[in-house]
DNA sequence: CATGAATGAGCATTCATTCAT
DNA sequence: TATGAATGAATGCTCATTCAT
């Protein structure tokens, strides 16, 4: 009598049973997350209730928190997740190849698409204080910050290449960003000024910083 | 016989009375501003309560609502205030005599002075969202459109000049704009950032700018 | 020498002010009563704040409390001046000459008329459980029950003139009181409901217990 | 081999456990609806505030939200319960034989012995003035006038059978309706008044109004 | 006598969160 | 694992009332 392949079938059985249980878990983890963004966008963070979030993803409020730990949880993972995305983008621009100069027009130009295609995201990560509470903010800040080291690395490569009127690497890295950040902020938190077209005043402040800074 | 002044006195001292408690008013309506500009800040607008206000300027809940309508007004208070402020100073920039680059290379200084010297007006006034309805937005905003228009009257003049590379007033004084706001929102909001002195942060940031801008 | 006819002259002066004072204080009394009124009938009880009240006639807040001890004293008073109002018609009707059914009849519609002529003060006195609270509730009932024993005697001179099927006065007055109170409560509670044109369901309802009480 | 009913049985334990909830939630409800009725007559619907209700049925404030959207629901459900219990009395006499007169008699004894056998069903629903905006007072008011329309029936058959002195259907209904309303009212609301024997009282004006409108 | 600023308890309602099922 | 009823603290705001002036 050979044995039977009974263990092996169950084993199998339970691994599928225990995987599909994982997807499922995985997908309603993705509902909450899409939910939650949308809403955290459309109504802002405080005026976003966990009732609102369980609606939107067509689930109980309980059942949220068999997946996040709170509130803050949830945005701290939406923050996580869209700063890989921004430090993908900025990485590959690091280590893309042409003049120096370009690649930090470029680093800059989509630093400030990401922020105005994740406005909140944005907002809620490098536009508030840090004393808050947001407990996920440090975390996500962390993340937000490497892109900040790619536009040094930018910088510093203008600098070794010599097309730069500065040689204080932090000082123009800073007053870059500074530049970026400023716009993107008023065009996120000021949507009633009567702005130019918004890819216009990117570029003009692109232009701007890149003429002010590069060598004559 | 000199008249008795009992009369006069009366009135003076009725006067002074009504006098003493305008001012306890005024007073307190300034501690009000003072506490909710200060939690505003701290914790955001929407996390700060009408309780947690008469808590920080010890009064009663209740109290506040006889010195502002509701917590829109108080917020819309702070930001008129600020406004007022900055315009001023603004104002007599715009006004002095001298280089008009140089006019505006002082003006954006100002500017940024002024953020740095009331980083919790500046703040509240520039860097929150208008989350929600916000009623007294508008108002605000127009006050604010008025300290904008300076920068863009400096701008103006020097377009007429001749000095910059640019003949669009609107796009340039924007950017100007932006890109002292990202700076004093830097250096308000991330204190724990390893910035370069603040001083020359500024002083970097507005020397890329007006170099950017020049014509050459 | 004769004494000096001051202290006369200041006892009058002194009771001239007096009087006016005592005019003053009565005239103010009269206003908040006046403007009470009002709005408790249009805006109902508990709905009226005192600050309404110390609006409607034109004084601060905290006066009120010099000429009643709380807004419950604001309301007996009223109560009780309309109460001396209905005593005096139904007194009057109680004295008058005439055939006693006749004259019962006339109690009947006068006191169906004064309700509808005072349906708040009707219904604060006759219309509520007296648990509530209204401390004055107890007082204005009183002046309001004088009323029912008017109906009272005028029953007994019928039954005394061998003019009804009933010899119970008691019986026969409270169900008489019950129907009246009924038409008017219904007409004062229910707006909203089709009534029949309110004097003619006062003649009918009237018409009805005379018809179902009379000998025959 | 008979198949295990094993499926069977889940389904049955979970539809029970379904069950045993619905019923809890609905004894909640019930809970909440007595606490309130209690409440509403004793102190008046403006008095009785969500915490007082919450209190005297044992539950928190916030619990009673997820029964009830607001103050008003309760009170709009309060009368639409009591409507359907009268409305099935009432219907049950509509629909029995017999002489119309008498049934007419019978249907306003039934009405009375309702609103006695519930109080606070009856002040509630028809002893309160609608005051303010009450959404639910419409609603429930319609299916008040269901009752209404019974007597009114029974009146007109009373009419087309050439028992009463009136044509006026409308009328006659209307005043038998304040003349019961009236009886229950007093002896609902005025507990301290020495009232004769209930019954008799009823019957009384019973006797005066069916003796009023009778044809001789 | 009159004021009106201040109080603090109270309101209806919503919330993040817990937990028995 | 998921539910959803329940909680209790918090929200913005109003009120009758007090009291220094």
């Amino acid at each position: 009598m050979t044995p039977l392949p009974k263990p092996v079938t169950m084993n199998t059985v339970q691994e599928m049973v225990t995987a599909r249980r994982e997807r499922l878990k995985q997908e309603l983890r993705e509902d909450i997350l899409n939910a939650a963004r949308e809403l955290f966008v459309r109504e802002g963070y405080e005026s976003v209730s966990i009732r609102k979030i369980a609606d939107g993803c067509g689930c109980a409020p309980g059942t949220i928190y068999l997946h996040f730990e709170d509130k803050d949880a949830i945005l701290a993972a939406i923050c996580m997740e869209t700063f890989e995305k921004l430090d993908r983008r900025m990485e590959a621009i690091r280590n893309d190849q042409g003049d120096p100069l370009d690649r930090l027009r470029r680093g800059g130009r989509q630093y400030a698409q990401f922020a105005l295609d994740h406005p909140f995201h944005y907002i809620v990560t490098f536009g508030v204080a840090p004393s808050a509470k947001h407990k996920g903010g440090d975390e996500a800040m962390q993340a937000g910050l490497r892109s900040f080291e790619c536009m040094r690395d930018c910088v510093r490569k203008c600098v070794d290449a010599g097309q730069l009127r500065f040689d204080d690497v932090e000082a123009v890295s800073q007053s870059l960003w500074a530049a970026m950040h400023g716009v993107v902020m008023l065009l996120i938190t000021k949507p009633g000024f009567p702005f130019i077209e918004h890819t216009r005043l990117v570029e003009t402040t692109l232009d701007i910083a890149m003429e002010g800074i590069r060598v004559r």
